[in-house]
DNA sequence: GCAAACATACCAACCGGTCGGTATGTTTTG
DNA sequence: CAAAACATACCGACCGGTTGGTATGTTTGC
């Protein structure tokens, strides 16, 4: 995908993900983009056609970003699917830390801005959001077997479910400027998959 | 505080509400929104300093505008507290229609943008969506009174956590462009409300 | 008549995007 | 092999249009 030979690419794509969680993506301008990659606009041109193509190539880069941290995350380890969910739920939870800039997610962040205007951004973003999900969901699946239920919600909704609940989080820590305030709400998350679980783990010091 | 014979204010802070949502508040330009209020620039800067002063007067309309809206809500009028904690997610979820631009939170999709440009929005933004979810502290105190609990969880967090949820479900909702994504995230906190309160009446068909 | 409420005309800065050009390979061909 | 042809990566001045904001009227209501 990468052609190798283009750091430029790379270091844009990488300022991105910085610069648009700091200023949003309508408020940053290319020439922004380019010196915080240390970069040209000739060469930003050179690499993508267009604002916006930046923009979807950016969640697309957020995605392989994220979706590799989380693949490598220990939690993965757990031989119960239910354990691998609390884990990943107790991951989400620590990862809120410093300011919102640096804790929120770049996909849910852009689509709020773009999901009007650019549908090729809208798209990234969607899969960005609901692919991670889409991880979670199998453990769900799993979990849901292994415990022996047969609830009336689905793996898939609760999935989003989480998504949503990190996603308003950010927002809410955006508006109070206090990750503690967002922390909370994932630890209501946690609490309300675990009471979906009855043979959950009791919940430990 | 709108000093009644200024209909281009009022014209101008409608339309911000609907421009805002549509586009987002950066992407927005001042004329954008002057053409939206049929109303001229000179108008716009006869009554706002800055289009940043106008982003902050557009979230305290918000928060009048959805405020006088949820104060003349039937389900305030149920005596019993949790009974008003459901109805007011009942209302939430049936709200959820339409496009994202319709059902969305302007003090939302601002905060998101802004948090990081504008201390005066920022906290415009904080005081609608913290001042919302005061409402709800209350009924949620009161209905831990009434069925006798002693929660390991504050009012206080309940309240913002059923706010992160509908946030999240807004950006989920522009990301798939699908409300019913939305609608089913709420439902997924009905449940859990639910299940923390025990004497909760049983789901109606 | 006079102050607040609006309209018109305008500006400098900035925006996304273009363009001619250079430097450094890589591939083709005689 | 070497020179010519081509491709990629990058540079930075520049362009037309748009931006938030201003300066200066004109109109309206008490």
């Amino acid at each position: 995908m990468a052609p190798r030979k283009s750091p430029a690419r790379t270091k844009l794509l990488d300022a991105a993900l910085t610069v648009i969680r700091q200023r949003g993506f309508a408020a940053t301008s290319v020439d922004d983009l380019c010196k915080a990659a240390g970069v040209t606009k000739g060469a930003f041109f050179h690499h993508f056609d267009s604002k916006e193509a930046l923009g979807a190539a950016a969640a697309d880069h957020w995605s392989t970003v994220t979706g590799e941290m989380f693949a490598a995350a220990p939690f993965h380890q757990q031989a119960d699917p239910l354990a691998r969910i609390l884990g990943y739920l107790e991951l989400r939870h620590a990862l809120i830390d410093g300011t919102p800039s640096q804790f929120s997610c770049v996909a849910g962040t852009m689509v709020q801005e773009t999901f009007g205007a650019s549908e090729t951004i809208r798209e990234a973003c969607k899969a960005s959001i609901f692919g991670h999900a889409r991880t979670l969901e199998r453990d769900i699946e799993a979990a849901i077997e292994a415990c022996g239920l047969t609830p009336d919600w689905s793996a898939r909704s609760l999935a989003l479910h989480t998504q949503a609940v990190l996603q308003g989080a950010f927002i809410l820590a955006k508006a109070s400027d206090d990750p503690e305030d967002a922390r909370v709400m994932v630890h209501h998350l946690i609490r309300y998959v675990r009471s979906l679980f009855p043979t959950a783990p009791a919940q430990e010091a």
